[in-house]
RNA sequence: GCCCUCGUAGCUUAAUUGGAUAAAGCAGGGCCCUUCUAAGGCCAAGAGUGUAGGUUCGAGUCCUGCCGAGGGCACCA
């Protein structure tokens, strides 16, 4: 990688200026490499000599100029020019040759193009998606789903080994609340819209009624000792639930490795107790069992409650527990709401203080929640607004849109509503992706239902817009044959911008952040749309030229592919 | 009351985790299809980053106070 190059040469100048006497001696700081902002400044760029001038109490500018003179007599074929410049910044201009060469590499790797094997030999496991049973699917839940999967899609890429889990919510007092509720109401047969009605009804009557409450603890207490018509009721709910999911998981074209949920480690809340006891970490407090951390670091979290039932933390350890043991991971990443961010440090912190993680790093990817204008959404309260709701109105948008814009004349009936499909979905999803994952999201369906500007469609109809192009010029695009150096505007822009996906998605992958990823692409798409309003590509004259335009087309569209895979949404061919 | 986030153009967000002239999208105004997908492109207008200080060669980014919004703080998850 070209950013490496460069880094290892600044290292080597230094050195030698070090060895020369030009330089004290001193430890050689972190090098960090940036692209400019501005292009005048260069395709990469450097501060060490201003790191540097802090250290030795010298002239920034003058130490960038000492290393700037070394470097220039060094050897570096795949750069045009460097600079030294106020107050203290080396500048690096690539080559155009090497801006042509990632082209053929692009060309060359293909889907692979951006991957990697830094990952090679690591595990990470992913916790995402998460819905709890017996509610429907809500749009909460879908930010947990997509970035998950976003992530889990760019580690992979990254070659690592990816353990996708779903941890259902499928065990807890709420099961509780659901039996005492199906009870009373008489309840027999039931779907997921009517759990969730009993849910908010229960929460009702119990507001009125504290009783219900104690009555539901009660009801879970039975369900953990294994009561019969408790543990009936609860595998119905299950069930019900999972066919739900189901349904919404493939519509949106969702598939998780697993799905233990918090009911599988049930045998093993017995032993996690045990252990936390056995090494002084709970104690009894006011009839429950909970954690004290030293220093009162964090506030005591509780492992049992007074009657004896778990918690959502017992079941949490015991899954970590499970989790090491099998996979052995060097990574668990938790894509879960902000709202448990206490409850993750306190679960991250007692794994700490149980010993158990020793090369294991735990990360809360703790994204802000959907918000309606004046508040939360709240599932007792049932203020929710479903998925599939969402979904559809997105579909039935785009079907309006396709039927007035000029492309979509020419679509037959199938593709139209296959084109549909795919872009409402994923301007949905990429609702989710394109702003960094700890912002709140107010609930707003214009917002949402965007199809132009930084959204999934304006990439979707860049990549066809490619296709298209690709498909009438006839003609393969053979690396070899690109032979071009002398670029107009436009073009360059491209080449400045394109060859950063490799470096985007590992930044990505180390800052959980799927929103670089959707930067990058949209300017990109920018960048090319500009490009081809300007300038004519099958009809480019000489021969070269036209070459020359037809690769950076199917650059560009495999780039936008390879981005699109990664953030699990469909490029369609046409639209 | 305590703890944790977040405050950037009218709105929704970027800003390479301390770098160079704060960047886009939406909405509104003007323009571009006898050329390859106009779900596109261009131009103009629009903020000095809630607020007052501080650290630094350099602050939207770090520190302190204040204001505002959200979340959490033992028997929901």
């Amino acid at each position: 990688m070209i950013r490496e190059e460069i880094k290892k040469l600044i290292e080597k100048s230094i050195k030698e200026l070090q060895k020369d006497k030009k330089l004290p001696k001193f430890d050689i700081p972190e090098i960090k490499i940036e692209h400019p902002e501005e292009k005048v400044h260069g395709d990469y760029s450097t501060n060490v000599a201003m790191v540097i001038a802090k250290l030795v109490r010298k002239n920034p500018i003058e130490i960038a100029k000492l290393i700037n003179w070394k470097l220039e007599i060094g050897n570096w074929k795949f750069l045009n020019k460097i600079e030294a410049v106020e107050p203290g910044f080396i500048n690096f201009f690539l080559s155009n040759s090497v801006l042509t060469k990632e082209l053929k590499i692009i060309l060359k790797e293909k889907e692979k193009y951006g991957s990697s094997k830094v990952g090679k030999g690591k595990t990470v496991i992913i916790d995402y998606s998460s819905p709890n049973i017996a509610k429907p699917f809500g749009i909460g839940h879908l930010r947990s789903t997509i970035i998950g999967q976003a992530l889990y899609n760019i580690y992979k890429f990254l070659g690592w080994k990816c353990i996708g889990d779903n941890h259902l919510g499928d065990w807890g007092t709420q099961f509780g609340k659901l039996i005492v509720a199906i009870k009373k109401w008489r309840m027999k047969d039931f779907s997921v819209r009517e759990l969730e009605n009993l849910y908010v009804k229960f929460h009702k009557e119990a507001e009125k009624n504290p009783k219900l409450e104690e009555e539901a603890r009660r009801e879970f207490k039975n369900l953990e000792k294994g009561e019969k018509t408790a543990r009936k009721t609860w595998k119905k709910c299950v069930e019900i639930s999972l066919k739900e999911f189901d349904k919404v998981y493939k519509l949106i074209g969702i598939k998780i490795d697993y799905a233990l949920g918090e009911s599988f480690y049930q045998g093993m809340f017995e032993a996690v107790v045990q252990e936390t006891i056995k090494k002084e970490i709970a104690l009894k407090s006011q009839g429950a069992l909970v954690i004290k951390y030293p220093k009162d670091k964090l506030p005591p979290a509780m492992l049992l409650k007074s009657d004896g039932a778990t918690t959502y933390l017992t079941r949490d350890l015991a899954t970590v527990k499970y989790r090491l043991k099998k996979w052995k991971p060097d990574l668990i990443i938790y894509e879960v709401g902000a709202d448990q961010k206490l409850h993750l440090k306190q679960l991250f912190e007692a794994v700490e203080l149980l010993g158990w993680a020793k090369r294991t790093e735990f990360f809360h990817v703790a994204h802000g929640l959907y918000r309606t204008k004046t508040g939360k959404f709240s599932t007792r309260k049932g203020k929710t607004i479903h998925l599939e709701e969402v979904l559809k109105e997105a579909i039935e948008k785009t079907r309006e849109i396709i039927e007035k814009s000029e492309t979509g004349q020419e679509l037959s009936k199938e593709e139209k509503e296959k084109i549909a499909k795919i872009v409402g979905i994923g301007a949905v999803k990429y609702n989710d992706l394109f702003q960094h994952y700890s912002k709140d999201i107010i609930f707003d369906w214009d917002k949402i239902l965007n199809l132009k500007g930084n959204s999934a469609p304006y990439l979707q109809y860049t990549f066809a817009r490619c296709q298209s192009v690709l498909k009438k010029a006839k003609l393969e695009t053979e690396p070899e044959k690109v032979e071009v150096l002398t670029f107009n505007k436009e073009e360059k822009d491209i080449l400045r911008e394109i060859y950063k996906f490799p470096e985007i998605v590992k930044e990505a992958a180390d800052r959980f952040s799927s929103n670089l990823i959707c930067n990058f692409i949209f300017d990109l798409a920018q960048k090319y749309n500009l490009f081809y309003n300007l300038h004519s590509i099958i009809k480019a004259q000489p021969a070269e030229l036209k070459i020359f335009r037809l690769t950076i087309t199917a650059c560009v569209a495999q780039v936008l592919k390879n981005t699109l895979n990664l953030i699990g949404i469909s490029a369609p061919e046409k639209m």
